[in-house]
DNA sequence: CACCAGGCAAGTA
DNA sequence: TACTTGCATGGT
């Protein structure tokens, strides 16, 4: 029950005839890229719409609105993607780093080396793995691999990895195996969560259809 | 009604 | 260290 180097392309190259070019992450702004890497933290993405689009009304999708916003007001604005509060807390958090380190600059962040930037969002309360990995490569285009969820179960469901499975090992196997770009993780995790939606559902899995049958 | 959705941190023993 | 719990709305 391992996953051989060759299977990653294979995966890849299937998944990519089947669906196309995504060009992820459905954002306008790496900031906004920021907030919504925050809010779909365990949430439907359909939620996370209505939140981002209440913002947007608002102005708020700068640092600058965004901070001098109260965080109970915050919290009311993106009340559609739930935990609310918590994810009021977390933003609040992650701008207040932006802030002090690298005074309200967020190129500032991105424009630091990888493991220096992914290091600095994971200190901050609320940023895990995959938070602080989207941000980095969805908004600041770092060639680094998101994990996610979708990720496992479709590898699991193949059996291509085992059940107990961490980010870390997983996010290895990719970025061992397969030359750091940028614009071949965006597209590859982008292709991962059309297909987890459409062929690989928690509760059911459509394997008969799934371009990924027999790899 | 039950279950699900692009996590993460804090509490418990 | 390993396991459990809280956080919460909105769609199916």
């Amino acid at each position: 029950m391992i996953l051989r180097a060759a299977q990653l392309s294979e995966i890849y190259e299937r998944l990519d005839a089947h669906f196309g070019p995504q060009n992820w992450w459905p954002a306008h702004t790496p900031f906004e890229v920021l907030v919504g890497a925050v809010l779909t933290q365990n949430t439907n993405w359909q939620n996370v719409k209505k939140a981002i689009a209440r913002l947007r009304e608002a102005g708020l999708l700068t640092f600058e609105r965004l901070s001098s916003l109260p965080e109970a007001e915050l919290a009311e604005y993106i009340r559609a993607s739930g935990y609310y509060n918590l994810k009021a807390r977390r933003l609040k958090n992650l701008l207040q780093m932006i802030d002090t380190t690298y005074g309200g600059n967020l190129d500032g962040l991105l424009g630091e080396p990888t493991n220096v930037a992914r290091q600095a969002l994971l200190e901050v309360s609320g940023i895990g793995p995959e938070t602080a990995d989207s941000i980095l490569l969805y908004a600041g285009k770092h060639p680094i691999f998101v994990v996610d969820t979708y990720t496992y179960r479709i590898l699991h469901r193949h059996q291509l990895i085992p059940e107990e499975c961490d980010y870390q090992t997983i996010q290895d196997l990719f970025m061992d195996h397969l030359e750091h770009d940028a614009a071949l993780f965006n597209q590859y995790h982008a292709l991962l969560v059309l297909t987890a939606k459409e062929f690989c559902k928690k509760s059911v899995a459509l394997c008969e259809q799934c371009p990924l049958q027999n790899v």
